[in-house]
DNA sequence: CGTTTAACCGGACCGCGGTCCGTTTATTCC
DNA sequence: GGAATAAACGGACCGCGGTCCGGTTAAACG
């Protein structure tokens, strides 16, 4: 929850709408101080070493002031992974087929599970870190806006039965892979893939 | 996770194997007191309220008991589900089809499917306290069953292609209901029952 | 019984995420 | 430039889950 005025992953393409008041000077400065420490942090010490009370010193920014910032640090992760994400949501709305409009539905859930898996499987790490509350996860805009292109596929596939639910099981399964322990994933991932393109065509089939 | 000797869920059937030395007298005591305390709280004022200090204040005992008994807050409320867990594993392990031995493969998967959609819906709000951090989730005994049990049925029912990840998969999808808020739990239950159904036939179906 | 021993007990203590509110400062308007 | 104002700031503070260790007590044995 980034308060600051660049909403993260909302806009589904182009980038964040501006703020109607501009963002101060000190506080656009201390958002890179932030995200800066952090990935720094991060990649020296790994996610558990990445306590706000360290940041805030590291920073040299109040605590108070990453709060503000990001709502918890949930938040201060999501605001890590926005860059990637914002990237991916382009690729899969308006990017070349499969992935992107062009080809057939099924062809495109396929190939949108497999990416979505190989990339969840790099983040992992920094992904259970961002985990909020259950009961949020539901609230979080990436996944409003995936939940939508997926029940799209599933439509244009010609899905007679419950399309917001097949999507919302859908999702679960793509969800699934970050629970695993770091070193299976890449193992599994494999797996994982050509696990998903079986389900995903036997449900969609005629 | 408990200490004490009796191993939740692991046993499969029948009651949990005897403890070498039994449990002390006043280990037995303060379990159930911490266990009634703890239901108590949490249908008075629910689980956020079921702190560990206020449950050792009204158990009337130690915090440092708690833990030496459950490991964690996560742990108690595991052990709060416990009998209930245990009352369903026997029931799909040896009670009457469709649910129990008996039936054809992908009817005892439909109505395993709908049965834990249904007690889930009624104890999401405990499951999700009860949750762990996402990477030990797959080590809980009680998973496990299910996991194996749900890979038993695939493979009976034929299914051709990876049956370890089509369960995993599964898995997922039963566990996705307890992140929907509470009051839509009980709206969308009917709903994502027939996914469920309709999800199982399909994939494994000739 | 009395002694021994090992398990049990409990509350002081720790580091964490998150909040609060008095202070500082960038920006706007004369 | 200087005053006014709203936003940004930051560190003291809180309650939480979890740990630690010296004191206590139940059980086993002669």
């Amino acid at each position: 929850m980034d308060r600051s005025g660049l909403s993260p992953l909302v806009p589904l393409l182009g980038p964040p709408p501006e703020p109607l008041t501009p963002e101060r000077a000190d506080a656009a400065r201390n958002r890179a101080r932030l995200l800066d420490a952090a990935r720094r942090i991060l990649d020296q010490d790994g996610p558990d070493a990445l306590t706000m009370d360290r940041l805030a010193t590291e920073s040299g920014v109040g605590k108070g002031t990453i709060f503000r910032r990001f709502g918890s640090r949930a938040g201060l992760f999501e605001a890590l992974l926005d860059e990637s994400e914002r990237a991916f949501q382009l690729r899969f709305l308006s990017g070349p087929p499969p992935l992107g409009p062009g080809a057939p539905a099924v062809e495109r859930l396929v190939a949108f599970g497999r990416e979505r898996l190989a990339t969840y499987s790099v983040v992992a790490e920094v992904m259970r870190a961002a985990e909020r509350p259950v009961t949020e996860r539901a609230a979080i805009p990436v996944r409003r806006v995936v939940e939508v292109h997926i029940a799209l596929l599933v439509r244009e596939a010609g899905y007679p039965a419950d399309v917001p639910v097949l999507a919302f099981n859908l999702m679960a399964v793509l969800d699934a892979i970050v629970q695993l322990p770091g070193d299976e994933i890449t193992r599994m991932l494999p797996r994982l893939s050509d696990g998903w393109e079986e389900l995903v065509r036997r449900v969609l089939r005629g």
